[in-house]
DNA sequence: GTAGGGTTAG
């Protein structure tokens, strides 16, 4: 700020300013995104020949516009230079690669080497590369790694920073890892880098131990000192980065203790408290199954965002506390009224009408959906819509939530109206208005297998056995393949996942022996198997052993085996719970005195003395 | 010049 008011003195006092103060002052235009005075300082250059040809105000030049997203304009300067120097190319080429204008970038960069005979460096290349690997009609990824060898540049740090991406994104995270550990100086960026490559692989437990040893890298540093950042200080603290990058990974996992260990790290740090950070921490004690942790988490975040109301918001709808997010709700219009950075917006209705909907709180949905244009101005969208004929059609208004799919704006897609709808009418048997909303949806969406389940589903379980069966045929020659279910569970420093009918865990036949047991007892205090989802042509008994095989069963099982009696254990799973596993958690919940808290795809069912929080109703 | 951006129904 300083240095633009300076400027402007120097101007008012009849100075002028040569190519260097011009060249200095607009990296700070640029890095405040202030258009307008960079847009004046430019006007003051193109007075004066001597500084619209200096290649380095140019090089500034293209770089303002970019940083303040007028590539266009940053083009022009460029264009306007005869004589380019590396660094003019190179301020293009960023400023298209960083708008993502990736195409661009390289057909930029392959003229700079054919037609001026300059040869890229590394900040030519560290543009390049991300650049690449966004753009899909570039192929040969691989071969830029080549490329830079051959150019000398792969000692540079950025370069490896951006190569380690490239690898971590093409799934080839042990060239990664083989560049990481051949570094002979990181910097937080490359620490980053490789904990994202790990937890875009899956590879949770490396990721963490990776910021263990940054800690205790950062004692070498200390020592040694030769590690730096740009300002030359010892960088090995995790920053927000590093934990916005790990937590969603436990959050998936519903990785609990992992959890607590890297919101114990951020405390450390001094991050928990920053809105990113404190935000991902509650999504993430939500989706461990922990609400009042996330609340207490919530409550300690200073300054609060549109996200951090929204997050807890969802989180008390998926945990079927209704009440609870609607009285949030209301504490956040308040907030709002004072602060414009927490105003409800499109996300906040779709947590607020999942939230009524996994409570069957029709009206007070109902409710917002009429009033969310006028009182708080946004405007009902598609996702909107699909929400709100969930929430009718859970509640048995079928022909309620028909309705009002076909009263929606023509202009809005209603592949998600039409998938809520015919879900309503699984869960309520009604053939006639399934059908119609399944013909929409494999017209809409022919490749998406949840559709021809449900159908089958509803086909099925109204006895129409020859018509379900149809569907699945078509489902076969389409090619369309339902996601396996899967359920898993943290233990020790582990996630262990059970696939439906899994054979593949060392515990696997103590597993299924368990739970045979305990269908005896389950069966003596009054459980009947629910076989109705189990579509297949087989006989009761055989059914109810497809049954036992069901990946939340496994899992439950599992933690029950392998944990001290009276621990509360905690199961995920990636598709919605069905009825008999549902069923026998309660009566498991009973016999062995356990608390159960079981994640599906959409919510929370927790387990105590033989109810299920969700009230049946899900 | 390189890393992420957290929340989203069915």
């Amino acid at each position: 700020m300083e240095a633009l008011e300076f400027f402007r003195l120097m101007v008012l006092a009849g100075f002028k300013p040569d190519g260097v103060t011009v060249a200095s002052v607009l990296p700070a235009c640029s890095h405040l995104e202030m258009l307008d005075t960079g847009k004046e300082i430019h006007a003051y250059a193109l007075r004066t020949n001597e500084l619209i040809e200096n290649s380095y105000v140019g090089s500034a030049l293209v770089d303002m516009y970019c940083n303040c997203r007028q590539v266009s304009s940053g083009r022009r300067v460029f264009n306007a230079f005869l004589e380019r120097k590396i660094a003019l190319w190179n301020a293009m080429i960023t400023g298209y690669a960083q708008n993502e204008y990736d195409k661009e970038a390289l057909n930029l960069f392959l003229e700079m080497y054919a037609a001026s005979g300059l040869s890229p460096n590394s900040t030519t290349m560290s543009s390049i590369v991300p650049a690449s690997v966004r753009c899909e009609a570039f192929s040969d990824k691989q071969s830029i790694h080549g490329y830079v060898i051959k150019r000398g540049l792969e000692k540079n740090r950025y370069v490896q920073n951006a190569l380690m991406d490239m690898y971590s994104r093409m799934g080839k995270t042990q060239i990664s890892e083989t560049i990481f550990n051949s570094m002979e100086v990181r910097d937080i960026v490359s620490w980053n880098t490789m904990i994202t490559g790990y937890v875009i692989c899956g590879r949770h437990g490396d990721a963490l131990n990776l910021i263990y040893d940054m800690q205790r890298v950062k004692e070498k540093t200390n020592m040694n000192d030769n590690a730096y950042d740009d300002e030359g200080r010892v960088p090995l603290k995790p920053n927000s980065i590093t934990f916005m990058t790990i937590l969603p990974g436990c959050a998936a996992l519903a990785a609990l203790a992992k959890g607590k260990e890297i919101h114990s790290y951020a405390i450390k740090h001094l991050l928990a408290f920053d809105v990113a950070v404190g935000s991902a921490l509650v999504d993430m004690y939500s989706k461990c199954g922990c609400i009042d942790l996330a609340r207490a988490v919530f409550n300690q975040i200073p300054i609060k965002n549109v996200i951090t109301w929204n997050v807890l918001i969802m989180a008390y709808g998926m945990h079927g506390r209704g009440e609870e997010a609607l009285e949030l709700f209301k504490n956040m219009v308040d907030d709002g009224s004072r602060n414009k950075e927490v105003r409800p917006n499109e996300v906040t209705f779709i947590a607020l009408f999942a939230a009524c909907s996994h409570s069957g709180m029709v009206d007070e949905g109902l409710d917002l959906f009429h009033k969310m244009k006028s009182d708080h101005g946004v405007e009902p969208a598609t996702d909107h819509y699909a929400c709100v004929v969930d929430l009718l059609g859970r509640a048995g208004s079928v022909e309620e939530a028909y309705q009002l799919v076909n009263t929606m704006p023509s202009e809005l897609d209603k592949a998600g109206a039409w998938s809520s709808l015919l879900g309503a009418c699984r869960i309520h048997q009604n053939v006639e208005i399934g059908e119609i909303a399944a013909n929409q949806l494999l017209e809409l969406e022919p490749s998406v297998a949840s559709h021809y389940v449900l159908l089958s589903n509803i086909y099925s379980s109204s006895g129409l056995w020859d018509k379900a069966m149809d569907v699945r045929r078509r489902m076969k020659e389409m090619g369309v393949k339902k996601e396996p279910g899967c359920s898993w569970i943290e233990f020790g420093d582990e996630v262990h996942k059970f696939l439906a009918g899994d054979l593949s865990h060392p515990q696997s036949e103590q597993l299924h022996e368990f739970l045979e047991t305990l269908s005896e007892k389950m069966k003596r205090e009054g459980y009947v198997p629910d076989t109705s989802c189990v579509l297949h042509n087989v006989d009761e008994e055989e059914k109810e052993t497809l049954l036992c095989g069901h990946s939340e069963k496994l899992a439950l099982a599992f933690g029950i085996l392998n944990t001290r009696p009276g621990t509360t254990i905690r199961v995920a799973k990636n598709l919605r719970v069905c009825n008999d596993c549902h069923m026998a958690s309660k009566y498991i919940s009973k016999i062995l005195d356990r608390e159960i808290i079981l994640r599906d795809v959409r919510r929370f069912h927790h387990f105590k003395n033989g109810t299920c929080s969700c009230g049946d109703y899900w």
